[in-house]
DNA sequence: TTTCCTCGAGTTCA
DNA sequence: CTCGAGGAAA
């Protein structure tokens, strides 16, 4: 700085500098200056004026922190009704939209202004003589909130104008003359990320969560304590003036903005002025596909005719300007009424509520469903039947019910609740202690878990029964021709047949409808009496059966029988399974294909593996002792060890790449590993060592007493406790089958491995967007082959990313990360090397 | 014990 | 794709 000035002169010169920093963070969108020196300089300039209270204006960048709050807001007429303006949904109502101009201004191009229509508040904003004197809300169009003292806080809105006339200006601020009197109309709004900072902020501090971008910059302007708003992150674009006095503008829309932009508001860089219909639907577009790309959201674009003598000529329809359209988007989000709330139980009994919603078009699709997660959820937004709630399908696709309309709840809505038993087999639902999802209780006498087991097993990625839908999993469980997984191979093609009647004729006249063309013409009138029958007893199982059979008998060639044909293929072709796919298909909890595949790896055979003692399966990477007790549980229950023969024997089930367990599974394989492994209370490993010394056989230490533990080195308190586990039902036997499980695991294991190092080795790869030339499935094949470790997230521990098309966050991470990347051709151009 | 990283499970619609 | 929770490392 220079020589010392007079307080005055040095205040003026902090607004200053203040001011430009401002307009260049906020309308140039480029920083000169770092944020600790504006906040040093607003400091400075903030003990000037506390010092020297009479230099404080009111358009002193330190009044932007918000006074005291206000009983209400004053009502503010606007000089010139700030308009709405008509929609377009379609290309053919933009297109009608600027036919009608062409025609009444007998021009065939007619130029527009074009600009992004944000999703925020519109506000007008009133200067006299440079300074920010009144900024109003929208309202009903003519009379709107005087918003004021919020506005101010908003850093992107100047509280005074740029250039000027009265020649104050040492830091040669660029810009023209500014009329006496101005009205800016713009939108407020909040950028995502300061919307995603303050929710998380909030969330952590127990403050209230804002729905949404535009709900949280509403709700901020309309506080009534404007050191609130100060704290809420918004921002402002211009689009457009008001009443104007004692000055001039330019002649046209976009020659207005950039005036407006050189005066200091910030000004949408998206703006463009574009002809006619075409240009409109062409920036339309260009728009709609940076879309999700924003900094903000939009709900649509805006196109006003440009020049201000053609939107003079085009003139008014009631209170909207025909020389101007909303152009929108399909929304992201709507509201819409809860109809029910209904309880969907998963394969492993997992209740989850599901909101009934009445249809609504959300980002071009019909929304219905949309879940609720669980109970915590619903609480968390108190979602009651009956409620408005916003629904929002955003960057992802899954609908989400965001927010509760509190203002539009039915007077008798009731809080909901998880019904105390399951709606499909009526087991109590319970909670596990810390869990946050409820179950039903029924396990597999419960008929949708049996069906999600069912549909579990033939999935893609299990046993991969092409053909077996949802729809055929439920009809055939229904009707009692399939109870277990191992039913399946046991479907006789005439059943299948038989299924389809039912399946595609649910009432008897229907049923009736599909057999007759089959029926010989004869007997046709007694079999579709028959028919009926059977059907009005409740028993239209043994009415499509009657009508297939005869209908077959008679006429087999005829009857539609590819579908079932198809089925009894896949069924077969079924039969001849991996280990780790028949691992993942019997649908243990906590096993999903890895743990499947690691399973598979590392004992290689069925046999072992179901009869495993459960501390044993802790030997395997990422398995702990959730996952070994639920395996130790799954092939506990003799209704499983039974389905598993089932599919071996009647079904017919062949495991493929049968091998011997891994060579790594020796280490450390011996009755002391057993003894941690098992978690007996205090057993660490240095006292199961001592122990295993003097006692070497698990027979030893089940008929040893406690002095016999002292002995080996045990502390009293932990000998007793050794003593109090074996005295636990089944716990002795655990420890012999265990000893007795290592012993043929350390028979069948190989010295070393055998496998030889590929070019991957310890490397992890994650794969993500889309592939030409190979599925991502296949491509992560082929990796593993190579050695690579296929993971499905991105970390610091991932060392390459392979990124085909429409690659999305993986992508982003991974730059951030600087994790090496690999397009398509590249990871092509490697497997052909290491082919 | 805390923190980071994976895996499992559940979900919507065309 | 997201959430919750299991597993392992710090």
């Amino acid at each position: 700085m220079t020589a010392p000035r007079s307080p005055a002169a040095r205040a003026a010169e902090l607004r200053l500098r203040l001011e430009d920093a401002n307009y260049r963070y906020h309308v140039l969108d480029e920083p000169n200056i770092p944020d600790v020196e504006y906040d040093r300089l607003l400091r400075e300039l903030d003990e000037l004026e506390t010092a020297h209270p009479e230099l404080v204006t009111p358009d002193s960048p330190t009044q932007r922190v918000g006074n005291a709050p206000s009983a209400k807001f004053a009502e503010v007429r606007h000089a010139i009704p700030m308009l709405s303006l008509g929609n377009a949904f379609s290309d053919g109502e933009v297109q009608d939209f600027v036919r009608r101009i062409a025609d009444r201004l007998d021009r065939p191009l007619p130029k527009f202004s074009a600009e992004p229509k944000l999703d925020g508040l519109a506000i007008s904003l009133r200067y006299e003589h440079g300074a920010f004197v009144q900024g109003a809300t929208r309202g009903d169009g003519t009379k709107g909130e005087d918003v004021t003292a919020n506005l101010r806080t908003v850093k992107a809105i100047p509280l005074r104008l740029r250039g000027g006339k009265d020649g104050h200006d040492p830091l040669k601020l660029r810009g023209k003359d500014w009329p006496a009197v101005l009205e800016v109309r713009g939108e407020v709004y909040m950028p995502r990320a300061a919307f995603e900072q303050y929710n998380e902020h909030a969330r952590l501090h127990g403050g209230k969560v804002l729905a949404n971008p535009r709900n949280g910059a509403a709700g901020s302007l309309r506080q009534l304590d404007p050191r609130i708003t100060a704290q809420r992150p918004l921002a402002f674009f211009a689009y457009g003036v008001g009443l104007v006095e004692g000055g001039e503008l330019p002649d046209s829309h976009s020659a207005t903005l950039a005036q407006l932009r050189e005066w200091g508001f910030p000004v949408s860089n998206l703006t463009e002025v574009v002809e006619g219909a075409d240009g409109l639907l062409d920036y339309y577009r260009r728009i709609g596909e940076r879309r999700d790309a924003l900094p903000f959201d939009i709900d649509g674009v805006v196109y006003k005719l440009d020049d201000f003598d053609d939107q003079r000529e085009m003139g008014f329809v009631s209170r909207a300007p025909r020389w101007a359209i909303a152009h929108k988007f399909p929304a992201q989000e709507q509201a819409t009424t809860v109809e029910a709330i209904e309880i969907q139980i998963g394969r492993t009994g997992a209740a989850t509520p599901v909101a009934r919603l009445a249809p609504v078009q959300v980002a071009g699709v019909v929304v219905t469903n949309a879940t609720l997660h669980n109970a915590d959820q619903i609480a968390r937004l108190d979602v009651r039947v009956g409620d408005s709630v916003i629904v929002r399908r955003a960057g992802d696709v899954i609908p989400e019910v965001v927010a509760v309309i509190a203002e539009r709840r039915p007077a008798d809505a009731l809080p909901w609740t998880m019904p105390a038993t399951c709606p499909v087999c009526g087991s109590e639902i319970v909670r596990e202690e810390g869990e946050a999802v409820w179950r039903c209780s029924g396990e597999l006498s419960c008929p949708a878990q049996r069906k999600e087991t069912i549909r579990h097993f033939a999935s893609r990625r299990a046993m991969d029964i092409e053909g077996l839908g949802d729809k055929y999993v439920e009809t055939l469980v229904d009707a009692g021709l399939v109870r277990g997984v191992a039913d399946l191979y046991r479907l006789t093609r005439d059943q299948l047949l038989q299924l389809k009647l039912v399946l595609d004729a649910d009432t008897p006249d229907a049923l009736a409808a599909s057999v007759q063309p089959h029926l010989p013409p004869e007997g046709s009138g007694a079999v579709l009496a028959a028919i009926q029958r059977l059907d009005a007893a409740d028993e239209g199982w043994r009415a499509a059966a009657l009508a297939q059979s005869i209908a077959f008998a008679w006429n087999p060639k005829k009857i539609a029988t590819k579908w079932a044909d198809n089925l009894v293929a896949a069924i077969d072709r079924s039969r001849d399974a991996a280990l780790e796919r028949l691992l993942f298909a019997l649908g243990i909890q906590h096993v999903g294909e890895s743990t499947a595949k690691a399973l598979a790896l590392w004992f290689g055979d069925l046999d072992l593996i179901r009869r495993l003692p459960w501390p044993l399966y802790k030997r395997v990477p990422d398995i702990g002792g959730e996952v070994a007790r639920s395996l130790g549980h799954f092939f506990e229950q003799a209704g499983n060890q039974q389905a598993i023969d089932d599919l071996l024997t009647a079904g017919q089930v062949r495991i493929r790449d049968g091998h011997p367990p891994s060579a790594k599974l020796r280490d450390g394989l011996h009755l002391a590993t057993l003894l941690v492994e098992a978690e007996i209370p205090t057993i660490t490993n240095l006292r199961a060592q001592a122990l295993t010394e003097v006692l070497p056989t698990a027979a030893g230490i089940v008929d040893a007493g406690p002095e016999a533990f002292t002995a080996a080195g045990l502390p009293e308190a932990s000998a007793a406790a050794l003593r109090d586990w074996l005295e636990q039902p089944g716990h002795p036997k655990l420890l012999l089958d265990g000893e007795a499980a290592i012993a043929s695991l350390l028979a069948l294991a190989p010295e070393a491995d055998t496998a030889q190092a590929g070019p991957l080795d310890g490397r992890t790869v994650v794969l993500t967007g889309g592939l030409a030339s190979m599925s991502r499935d296949e491509a992560g094949a082929k990796l593993e082959a190579l050695g690579a470790k296929v993971a499905g997230s991105v970390s610091k521990k991932t060392h390459l990313v392979v990124a085909g098309e429409n690659a999305g966050s993986k992508l982003a991470k991974a730059q951030e990360l600087g994790i090496e990347i690999w397009d398509e051709a590249q990871l092509l151009a490697f497997l052909e090397r290491h082919a």
